[in-house]
DNA sequence: CGTCCGCATTGATCAGGATCAATTACAGAC
DNA sequence: GTCTGTAATTGATCCTGATCAATGCGGACG
């Protein structure tokens, strides 16, 4: 799904130009919700969590976006959410002026553009369907498949799934607690699903889990 | 932020030498989930709902359409959800490669559709907020803020607010039952916050409603 | 090497919403 | 008018996951 795929050298080019390297450290903010948006971001190494965020405190995170990921759709003229990086992050930031009057001129990038929002949107309500109506485990099971399925899309190891964010996020993510997600992770390990490693776990009976996933 | 708005003249011409007038009677089923998507609709009367099912029967409603919504971005091939028609509904149906072809001539039409799709997703993920971190009367009171607010663009009442949906509807909507949400509907009555009429809700206390919402 | 600190795990108890069950309201059929 | 079926409300009880609390673990640093 990366963006840039679809576009002629020359347009490369043009992007190539528009675009300026950044870097953000662990924890560091890229955006917060309701500030303007200055700049879009094509992730190019580490991982950042997106989330919403209550005025008690309460936070949800929409998504974790990994390398290949475009950050800056669902904004006008505001980000829709905050965004901070999780580990060390390496990306391509685009003026939004520059970028919104290529998006102008380039209909196929727009094409491409508008198949990943939708692709998007889709996740998105699919996840509406694990927060809404599946339990505890489910959702655990749900999230460590889909991670699976996007590391795996990025020529990762489809046993041992790297897991580069915390149990918290895990559980803002799911709309659980961090207990649960712990006791689940736990559940899961008891009955040789998986084994937990460092900064991640292995998959020991995806036949199991995928049938967990789909009940 | 309906599609056809953004067209000149000529543009609306050949729109509507591609559509044509579709009605289906309550209940009556629009498309199916993983249904190849033969057409996409323009709703111009009455309200659907869009929901995705578990195996066992679990049911997520996604979001409802009402008149000038727009059917069928989440899909390249297939859709992603299914949608019913909660009364009878009128609607602009577009073979699915005609609207594909006019897309691809008219850039502005698919930026249209664009920011239409990016708004979708940032609902979808205020819903995933309300569906992972608010608790039953919060989400309640979000939805019917919602319905409020979407019922006011299209003129209608901003104190009378139309529910066409069920109770039913509304939980699988909110990832509640039905029981929590026709108890949750009588402690806001009690409360003297909605007085409930038949099809609906008349809002009494705006004030603190949107504080319990925000909350 | 020990202390500290943040993160994760585990246990005990609680509570919000689910489930089970009964009743009510109401629209349509006749 | 009564009958019937569906949707909604209300009550009683249960259970999953939240909350409160304690402990464990590992890396950073003096």
């Amino acid at each position: 799904m990366s963006i840039c795929a679809c576009l002629a050298s020359d347009e490369l080019a043009l992007l190539d130009a528009l675009a300026h390297p950044v870097t953000f450290g662990a924890k560091e903010t890229l955006f917060v919700q309701g500030q303007p948006a200055e700049a879009v971001y094509n992730l190019t190494g580490g991982a950042v969590r997106l989330y919403k965020l209550l005025p008690d405190g309460r936070r949800q995170i929409v998504g974790f976006a990994l390398p290949g990921d475009f950050l800056g759709l669902a904004m006008r003229d505001a980000f829709g959410f905050s965004a901070d990086a999780i580990e060390t992050v390496t990306a391509c930031a685009f003026p939004r002026s520059a970028y919104s009057a290529l998006v102008d001129a380039k209909p196929h990038l727009l094409r491409r553009l508008h198949d990943y929002a939708t692709h998007e949107l889709t996740l998105a309500q699919e996840q509406m369907l694990l927060l809404g109506r599946r339990n505890a485990e489910e959702r655990l099971v749900c999230f460590l498949l889909t991670m699976r399925e996007r590391w795996a899309r990025l020529g990762r190891s489809t046993t041992t799934i790297e897991l580069p964010m915390s149990r918290q996020d895990i559980a803002d993510f799911l709309g659980l607690t961090i207990e649960t997600v712990s006791r689940t992770f736990s559940k899961l390990a008891r009955n040789r699903k998986i084994l937990i490693v460092p900064d991640g776990v292995r998959l020991l009976d995806l036949e199991g889990m995928t049938s967990l996933a789909a009940a």
